[in-house]
Parts: C-alpha cells; sequence; structure tokens
DNA sequence: TGCAAATGGTTTCATATGTAACTATAACGC
DNA sequence: GCGTTATAGTTACATATGAAACCATTTGCA
C-alpha cells in the first residue's frame, strides 16, 4: 500500500507532523502533573524537578542539578532561591570551594517529595495505562532511539 | 523477570519518567526545527504554527486558526498581528459578521511557506530515519492511543 | 423591537524565561 | 607568589506567555 508522497512544499499536516504531536502531548501531560503539584503546593515544575533530583543525589551543587535537569543555570538559580526561601531545600556552602553549594531536602521538603512522587507516578500510571504492555515496551524502546545523542 | 517494585514515596528516577522523557525529547525536537526558521525568517513557533494552518485552511477566522493550532487565542491574536504587519498574512473582515477576521497566506507568505515547510519536513525525516519501519508503525499507534480524548 | 448574554478579538498587567553581564572564588602557568 | 583564565552562582534586562478585563458586534428571546 503505497503512502501518498507528499510534495516537500505541500501545507504541513500538523495533526500528523510527529514534532507537534510531541509536543501537544508532552504538553498536556506536563501541564496536568504540574497543574496538580502547583494548585496544592504552589510548586512551580522546575521547582519540583530540582527536588526530585536533590531526592534522589544528596548534597548536589547548582551546576549538578541543572546538568541532571537539563535545565539551565539561571532557571536552578531562581528555583532554589525560592525553595531556600519556603524551606524545602537547604543550602551550605562546599568545604574547600566556597564557591559551590551543597543542596539538600530538608524535613519540609521530604514531607512535599512524599505527597508530590506519588502523584506524578500516578499521573504516568494513569497515561501508561491507555497502552497494553507490548506498546508500552516499544514506547521505551523507541524513546531510547529517538533520544540517542544526535551525531551531527 | 520482574521488574523492581518502586515505592510511591521513593525519589523519582526523572530519566526513566515518561512525562518528563517526552518533555525533553520534544522540546529539543521543536527548539531544533524553530531555531532554522526563527534565524532566518524571524519567524517565531506559533507564527509558523499559524502560517501552517492558514497554508492548508484559507479563510479561517483568528478563533479557528486558535482552535487548529490549540493555541490559545491571545497567542494567535499576537501571531497574526506581526504576520500581517509583516505582510505574509492576509486579514479581512467576514462579510455579514464584523467581529470575524478572514484570514489567509499573502504571495510572500506562500513563498515562506514554500521554504519552512521542506525545512520542518527535513528535520521530522531526520527525526523518524533513526527509527526502523516497525517501530515507526508503533510509535504512530502508540501517539494515537495517548492522545486519545481524556474520558475522566 | 430591545436588552441580556454570548462571541470574536485585542489590550493590559503580572509572571516566566533566556541572554548577557557581573561578582566571587579557584585553578593554571610562569 | 601573581596575573590570567575558568568556574559557580546571581542579577539585570529584554522578551514571551497567560489570565483577566475590555470593546465591538451579534445572538437569543421576552
Amino acid at each position: 500500500m503505497a503512502e501518498e508522497h507528499h510534495p516537500d512544499h505541500a501545507p504541513l499536516e500538523l495533526e500528523n507532523f510527529l514534532p507537534y504531536r510531541l509536543s501537544i502531548l508532552s504538553n498536556a501531560v506536563s501541564q496536568a502533573i504540574a497543574d496538580d503539584y502547583q494548585r496544592r503546593f504552589d510548586l512551580s515544575m522546575t521547582e519540583w524537578r530540582v527536588m526530585a533530583v536533590l531526592a534522589r543525589f544528596d548534597g548536589l551543587s547548582a551546576r549538578e542539578v541543572a546538568e541532571r535537569t537539563l535545565m539551565d543555570k539561571v532557571a536552578v538559580s531562581r528555583a532554589l532561591a525560592k525553595l531556600v526561601e519556603t524551606g524545602w531545600v537547604t543550602r551550605a556552602t562546599h568545604d574547600g570551594d566556597k564557591r559551590r553549594s551543597v543542596l539538600g531536602l530538608s524535613e519540609a521538603g521530604w514531607a512535599i517529595h512524599e505527597v508530590v512522587a506519588p502523584m506524578a507516578r500516578e499521573h504516568e500510571r494513569n497515561l501508561l495505562s491507555k497502552l497494553d504492555d507490548e506498546e508500552r515496551t516499544w514506547l521505551v524502546r523507541i524513546l531510547d532511539k529517538l533520544q540517542a545523542i544526535e551525531p551531527k
């Protein structure tokens, strides 16, 4: 069954254009989750991501947080300013390198994490429940391949 | 092979968290394309999306453009203001309903489209080239299912 | 008719985000 | 040691985005 070959200059069908579909799906999913914790804790997506990596990797510096979240350092700096202010993240100065910060979740931060992480997982479960096992397996495999570092 | 069952409160592994992966992938892809036409034509992603739907559906109103692009009407209004200003989109008033606009690509707008659409397709091809036929088929199927309207 | 409610679209304002400049500290080369 | 360069992080500025208020017109209906 030969597929119609669209001339390159024909109008784009956004609804079949992969980058567009990814964008719509991704935004819908992320926004749904973010709305949830935003409403309950006044926590932005960037702030939550910072907390999530600090939950896993205690003692990171701001730069390391930026690396792990793929956010830029300004965004991390701002998120940290607010998180430290609200008392969910602790910030100390590295021994032997006064430029570096040493970050971690506070008690209160862990308490937030214990609520938000399950919420996030629940959303993910909900999303994945639309797929069967075979589709889930393919999805992971496909994402792995698409995300492989651009060779260029 | 039983997969470890993560307790809900365990730290999220962002790199395995589907919404996060989608977000990273989607942003990387969209941004790469947008950088391209932004640099060449000073055209934002929202502006390009408006042009893309007008290429397919001539004579839409602003609200219809918003529906088709899933953008909100303010974003569309702003994109149109700029596109009309640069002369890539024409705007008239609907006969019989003076609230509604009647939009379309101008000659110049079509010329831009003839350059940008192939560029966008090229990026998509590039992305899809990382997958084999079977994976591509599954991807479309999976996206269809994930994007099925939330029943809730 | 004529007036309340709805619709198309723009403007305003408040917030978010990215880029570049800046400060402080540390590392490097001589 | 000491000047240059690099690194961690913040601040300032300019632009983008979203929510709500707003204006004009049209629709619904007593």
